[in-house]
DNA sequence: GGCCGCCCCATCCGGACGGATAGGTGCCGT
DNA sequence: ACGGCACCTATCCGTCCGGATGGGGCGGCC
């Protein structure tokens, strides 16, 4: 089974591969960075299963993994991060990876992540998604409203009221409503530093 | 030689103490926090080394390196982090870190460190400190004057033109001005998006 | 000397934002 | 049935923001 891992944390990506080559069948490569994970498959025989990290040089989001899965020889693609939030988990899922990995994994479900993977199946952890059972989620998050999550989304890509209320399709004044009655439950004073705290609670 | 690794990332703290325990004369032990980690102190003979991941539960940024060095049986603490940037090195190796480690680092150079460190030197990479040489820093920061540098930081607090104006002692009238060049210099249409680019960009 | 970049200030304008108020719907739980 | 909550819309108002224009001062570079 031949893996690659891509990851600029070099501490992490050498221990890693050599953790999995230890493993019965497996064969790991590594790159640093995306530019050298695409060489690697452009080169090599295909791969079973390629893992990107989310923050990493060249990728640009999710930009990295839809460049990735559209090669020869990386059918299926996943994502390892250690500080998406599970809304990038979730993501990154629907445009199609393979499987989404928290840094926070243990090596050995990782290693029973990555042969689900490699068989064709979809892989996230279950509490991670549901957002860490054990650590309240979002302190935040489950005081909002639908509607207010949605704000706050628009508002951590820098949208305009009229923009938000567009892609929404609602009238602006709805909008202004909403902001502020967010505003007031986290604590706002004004949209950029909503945008903020949404940033650091980890949300979008 | 006693070497305990705290990090929550269980993927990288089993596989690194896989790989430490290959090392000649080593002995890696584990937590997956502050709290376990500062258990582990306390019941155990000393440690030659701690490893503290920087954003990890109860860690609370530098305050639970120094709760740590507080302890018996743990003299000597380092700082290991996979997001903090230079300036938060800087600041971990003052306030009396054993050394900082970031987590590109690769796993050969990080035995070394641990070596040098448990002989009681302080250890950082300087091409990290020095701002990653090869990775121009910040694209953005040295593009900008030293002006939109202190605009750009009371944004990322929130703050309206007329507080920044009236925190760095100028008038209304120029803080926009410096705000108009800023915007077009970094690309952002509104000052929620120059905040967020400013965070991803890593600054403040 | 000219030019350019950075810095400071002022005035003006249109539009965006933040807040208050008021009215409407629908759903849920007691 | 009623209150409570989330949701949608509207109007009004004062402020803030973004942009343009026009001053002026300073230093460095060609």
């Amino acid at each position: 089974m031949r893996i690659l891992i891509a990851d600029d944390h070099d501490l992490l990506r050498d221990t890693l591969v050599l953790f999995l080559q230890q493993e019965h069948g497996m064969e790991a490569f590594s790159a640093r960075n995306l530019a050298e994970a695409i060489q690697l498959v452009e080169e090599g025989p295909a791969f079973d299963l390629v893992l990107l990290d989310y923050t990493m040089p060249g990728m640009d989001g999710l930009d990295g993994m839809a460049r990735m899965r559209d090669m020869e020889g990386a059918e299926r693609v996943a994502i390892i991060s250690g500080t998406a939030s599970p809304a990038i988990a979730e993501a990154a899922l629907e445009a199609g990876a393979a499987g989404f990995l928290p840094k926070t994994l243990s090596a050995k479900s990782l290693v029973n992540a990555i042969r689900f993977m490699a068989m064709g199946e979809q892989y996230a952890p279950l509490d991670f998604l549901r957002g860490a059972a054990d650590a309240p989620a979002h302190p935040l998050a489950d005081k909002l409203s639908q509607r207010e999550l949605e704000m706050l989304e628009g508002l951590s890509q820098g949208k305009s009221n009229k923009e938000i209320a567009r892609d929404l399709d609602l009238r602006e004044p709805t909008v202004k409503l909403h902001m502020k009655t967010l505003y007031r439950k986290i604590g706002a004073a004004n949209r950029t530093q909503a945008a903020l705290i949404a940033k650091q609670e980890g949300l979008f």
